[in-house]
DNA sequence: AAATTTATAGGGGTAAACCCCAATAAGAGG
DNA sequence: CCTCTTATTGGGGTTTACCCCTATAAATTT
């Protein structure tokens, strides 16, 4: 994998010189760093930019390593967190990584060691990714699938949500009280306008996508 | 949730005075707890039993805590694990951690500390466990889903990544270059193997897990 | 070597899915 | 009032899905 030439990273540091130190080691295999002296600073940019990886000094004025990773958690920021500190002990690193950071070293540690982690978080993060776009042919941007969803009508919709449980088109004519009829009228209507070929797409297509939500 | 009680929680210590010690905690909040003195005896009843819990010592002759973890994961058991030793260090806690150990403990800790670790994984995989339950009818533990996909033949495996893209016998067997009563003899025997009773259903079902690995 | 599993194929049948068509009634909006 | 949308039902027809049963060759396991 070559991803991480095209990814950013962000080191934050309150301390200068560690994080040139960070950073020009980082930079020194080809990886794009920026650097923060602040947790404060690196949230307000998170909220725009997104980074790949998150190089995180834990003993800070101000927030708190610790404290960023809680703020990155409220704002549901998921981003790959190494924590570094020099000062650590067990607890804190189990409960760090109980929180989901990915990695947790302490200083000093060596060039290389640094490298491994970020390069991991990178990577991971990639395939993570990756593994999303799992469907062959399933694959389309979710606003699409939102934007044929909202062309139903309420009745569609809620046929739909029966439909792609694997319901016959008779217990559906059973639950709502209408006909058989209407019900397979409404089916044909759904695979039309959801541009699919068989209620077996359909249901992939929406489960996969996290599921329709029932008619209010 | 009270479901703690019907959970049994193996206790595995080398030590055993420390094992004992353990134990008797456990069991004095209402805790079914199961002694081990080596990693070797507490694997050789896990592949029988299940175990909502696993606390173990790290420094044990023979397997040690990690070495059991790791074996544990190339068994695939997934089990909630929470580590204990007296002379662990930072980068043993990381790296157990991000093996997916659920609590690392350094001794001494204190009763209560031991309890909530314990408590805390018996729920936390009580909620994993009902958080797939999602879906009206498609409720099940995704080792359920796991054991089911297990019992097909790779030929079942192949036709069902077929089948829950939404493609039609005469397709697939097409793709396969095998009769189309092949595959509509497949199709049966997945929606009887898989507990379903349409493909809609399957392949919400399996979309729902997040897809099939394709048969490499 | 014998037994089991797996891949393959077919017969025959019911029910369901899906397609194209038309039509009525109720409401919403212009 | 007229039109557009939505909900509803129907006719008639083709294709699939799914069920139950049998059967053979090959591979695997015992």
């Amino acid at each position: 994998m070559d991803s991480s030439q095209t990814e950013q990273v962000a080191v934050v540091d309150d301390d200068g010189a560690m994080r040139e130190a960070m950073m020009a080691i980082l930079e020194s295999v080809g990886i794009q760093v920026q650097g923060f002296e602040s947790g404060q600073h690196f949230l307000a940019e998170a909220q725009r930019l997104r980074y790949g990886c998150l190089v995180l000094d834990i003993r800070m004025p101000g927030l708190s390593g610790l404290e960023v990773q809680k703020k990155l958690q409220e704002l549901q920021i998921d981003v790959p967190l190494i924590l570094v500190t020099g000062h650590g002990d067990i607890e804190m690193a189990v409960e760090a990584m109980k929180r989901g950071a990915r990695d947790f070293l302490t200083k000093p540690f060596r060039d290389q060691v640094l490298i491994d982690a970020v390069q991991n978080a990178l990577t991971a993060a990639h395939e993570a990714a990756a593994a999303s776009h799992h469907e062959d042919d399933l694959r389309m941007a979710n606003g699409e699938l939102q934007a044929r969803l909202s062309s139903l009508t309420p009745r569609e919709r809620e046929v739909l949500t029966y439909v792609v449980k694997g319901m016959r088109s008779k217990q559906i004519a059973a639950e709502l009280n209408i006909a058989l009829k209407t019900v397979e009228e409404y089916r044909s209507r759904l695979l039309d306008k959801m541009k699919v070929r068989s209620s077996t797409e359909l249901a992939s297509l929406t489960a996969a996508m996290g599921g329709i939500h029932p008619t209010p």
